[in-house]
DNA sequence: TAAATTTACTTTAAAAAATAAAGTACTTTA
DNA sequence: TAAAGTACTTTATTTTTTAAAGTAAATTTA
């Protein structure tokens, strides 16, 4: 296998923002919908999608509840994710590091 | 600034395509159209048109010559690209390395 | 207290990008 | 000389990203 070769990247995680998003939840376990948002300069409908697109490939999960009476998101990685991620970087080396 | 902002990524460079031909001519200096797509696992047209993107923004440059009677396009890294690609690179190990 | 604003999102639509397929201009081989 | 191959480029389709609009409940302001 070549470590060139592009396809080997996982195309759901390279996205910038989603990416930013794994970057995030990697480094704090449990985030909010705010505090992703802030963090990594998103629009409120940019974040929505690509938040929904990584719950939909099971990289991450949602509780939804109420705080002050306002919804409540907190997304975090599953084991699925975790492991992705790690394999994202691990190809993203191998790419880069020559 | 903020280290996860994802648009502080050179979006130019950030497609799994356009990373994996500058890390092939970051690697090689110089290199032609069948080595490059060879490496990377591309098809022709899709190669063609990335080329052409990082063409456009000045990233690399092309000298086209005849070799064995046939087109021969060598491609290589401009000073712009390069540093480009360097701070691609930190601003990704910045994004990820937390 | 009615209207406007804010919060925390979701949905829809438009713009941009990636990919695949088709095309070009030859050269080589059968 | 017809078919196949090489090294690309161009066009068109699909997918993705982004921006804009919408929703529902709560809160603030006039």
């Amino acid at each position: 296998m070549n470590d060139f070769d592009y396809q080997q990247l996982d195309e759901i995680i390279h996205s910038r923002i989603r990416l930013a998003i794994m970057s995030v939840l990697i480094s704090t376990d449990e985030a909010d919908f705010n505090f992703i948002k802030e963090k990594i300069n998103a629009t409120d409908g940019n974040l929505s999608v690509h938040l929904k697109k990584l719950e939909d490939a099971e990289y991450l999960s949602v509780k939804k509840e109420f705080l002050d009476k306002k919804p409540h998101s907190i997304y975090k990685l599953t084991k699925k994710g975790k492991t992705a991620f790690e394999k994202y970087i691990e190809q993203l080396e191998k790419l880069i590091k020559k």
